[in-house]
DNA sequence: ATTATATTTCTAGAAATATGGAAGTAATAT
DNA sequence: ATATTACTTCCATATTTCTAGAAATATAAT
C-alpha cells in the first residue's frame, strides 16, 4: 500500500507557505503562475521560494515548465484529487455503518 | 482566514506512522480504539506513540476519552470532512472555468 | 499497601526542515 | 561580449520533529 506517497503530499500541503502557494497556483488555473509572480504575491526570498516549490515538485504536487526566462508553475490538480479521493474513502466512509 | 489550521492537520496527517494512526482509528467507527491496541497494530514503543497521538489531539483530529485505565481514541471525522472541504473548495473548483 | 497494567512526561540524541544570503546558471536584451 | 532578469543551488544556522528509554502518573486488582 502506498499511503507513503499520499503522507509525504499531505506533509507538502502542511505548511502554511507552500499551501499558500498551491492556491495561488489553484488561482492561477490553467495559466498557472510564474515563480516571480508568486514571490511578489507572498514576499519571501528567492532561495526560501525555489526550496518550497521544489517540494511540492518532487511529491508531483506541481509541475514547471520553463518560458524563455520565467519557469512557469502549475498545480497537479489530478494528483490532489486522487489524495481527496484517498482521504474519503480511507478515512471517512466507514463513519457511516 | 485561517488556513493556518488546516495545514496544521495536514503536516499531522503528513506522517506514515500517523496517517496509519487515523486509518485504525477510522476502522475502529464509534468505538475507537484503545492506544494499548493502537500499539499492538503498530508495534511502536509506547512513548513514540503516545507523542504522535497527542500531537493529532492537539490539532483536534483525534479525541481521548479514558474508561479505566484504558484511553480510547476516536478520529474526528467531521474535522476530516472540514479540511476535505477545504482542499475541494480552495484548490480545484476554479479549474472548472 | 502492593502490584500490575496503561499511558504519559521527561530527556536527549539524531535526523529533517526552514530560512535566507551568496554564488551559480539559464535565457534574453543591449 | 556583457548586462539584466529569473531562478536555482550551495551553504550555514536555527528550529522542529522523530524516536525511544527511563521515570512518573493513573487506575484497577489482589
Amino acid at each position: 500500500m502506498n499511503s507513503q506517497k499520499f503522507a509525504q503530499q499531505l506533509a507538502e500541503l502542511g505548511h502554511v507557505t507552500r499551501l499558500d502557494i498551491f492556491r495561488l497556483l489553484v488561482k492561477g488555473g490553467k495559466n498557472g503562475m510564474p515563480v516571480s509572480h508568486l514571490q511578489d504575491k507572498l514576499g519571501i526570498p528567492a532561495s526560501t521560494l525555489s526550496h518550497h516549490i521544489s517540494r511540492m515538485v518532487q511529491v508531483g504536487l506541481v509541475r514547471q515548465i520553463r518560458e524563455g526566462r520565467l519557469l512557469r508553475c502549475y498545480a497537479e490538480y489530478q494528483k490532489l484529487n486522487k489524495l481527496i479521493s484517498f482521504l474519503t474513502k480511507e478515512c471517512c466512509i466507514k463513519d457511516n455503518i
